[in-house]
DNA sequence: AGCCAGGCTCTCG
DNA sequence: CGAGAGCATGGC
């Protein structure tokens, strides 16, 4: 039912969760010190929900689990080996912290934000089909679809009157009528996409998780050569699912812009002048980038 | 009201 | 080939 984990330290669980605080009470959010989200084990669904009950150097978590079924080990090590890689609990901060100590900006940033890791999503699959979801559209629009989505086609788990909801497995999209995904507003065009890199899942001619340990560049060109799927979905793929580091979807609207608010005064930029800021970072580009994005968010100046 | 928003493919010329 | 239209829908 309950089990504790150690992250390596540094770890800050109220920020790193902070960007979950705005998500669906019925599907994944962060509120009052707690986060929770339904994780699948096998056959069965795991309300996991989630406190911290340590500090910044000695971090630990409380991980609560529950479902309508009875639970055994192997469910344990699963939700702890998922939450471990939404939460990134295994990633040393420490050589980040002093290879940019020369970029004022970022120095700046990271004390702020200190013991901020990245999130990954449970699987790759689900930051594929958000991604692709999100495409050319503005980031309200394409939450609400991907809510609909996950509440048409996800799995359904009830616990004390409330019901939660997993994300879609790639079996229930690749069979998804195309009309439902309509209704959950993706143009015809998405919703062929998102249907068929399903179909290419289920056949095995797409093994995302095989690509987990590939490098970064292979992966873009795998998943490139996928209809729908463009570079800029890719390195999105790269960056939310698979917690890559070293690339950026430089060409993105919203991060040229929050690099342009740290390092340009809010003048707009080009791809290519994020690309060049960006290289500044080494092989910290992911993180530090995401680091830019809290601030943001937060209003760190 | 109308125009734009974290792209990508397909279709012309 | 390169440029340009078309897409869905919520928000400003």
């Amino acid at each position: 039912m309950k089990f504790s984990l150690k992250p390596i330290y540094p770890f800050n669980f109220d920020i790193s969760a902070q960007i979950f605080s705005d998500g669906d009470e019925h599907i994944r959010k962060y509120h009052g010190g707690r986060f929770w989200q339904v994780l699948r084990s096998e056959r069965k669904l795991l309300l996991t929900s989630i406190q911290s009950a340590g500090s910044m150097d000695q971090p630990a978590l409380t991980v609560n689990l529950k479902s309508n079924k009875p639970l055994f080990a192997r469910d344990f090590q699963l939700s702890r080996d998922k939450v471990s890689l939404i939460f990134n609990l295994q990633f040393d901060l420490k050589p980040f912290y002093v290879d940019i100590e020369n970029d004022i900006i970022m120095k700046r940033i990271t004390r702020r934000l200190y013991g901020l890791k990245n999130p990954t999503t449970p699987t790759i699959f689900e930051s594929l089909i958000d991604s692709l979801v999100e495409q050319q559209i503005s980031l309200k629009v394409a939450n609400t679809i991907e809510k609909r989505i996950i509440k048409e086609f996800g799995g359904k788990l009830k616990i004390e009157d409330t019901l939660y909801y997993a994300y879609p497995k790639p079996e229930q999209l690749a069979d998804a009528d195309v009309g439902m995904l309509r209704k959950c507003g993706l143009s015809a065009r998405k919703a062929e996409y998102v249907k068929d890199v399903s179909k290419l899942i289920m056949d095995g001619k797409l093994v995302l998780e095989g690509l987990r340990n590939q490098a970064t560049d292979k992966i873009i060109g795998e998943l490139d050569s996928v209809r729908g799927i463009g570079v800029w979905t890719a390195e999105m793929t790269c960056v939310r699912g698979m917690g890559k580091l070293d690339v950026i979807p430089a060409d993105d609207l919203g991060l040229r812009r929050t690099i342009s608010h740290y390092y340009c005064n809010d003048r707009r930029i080009t791809s290519q002048e994020a690309r060049r800021i960006s290289d500044n970072w080494g092989k910290w580009k992911g993180l530090a980038s995401y680091y830019l994005i809290i601030a943001e968010r937060l209003g760190i100046e």
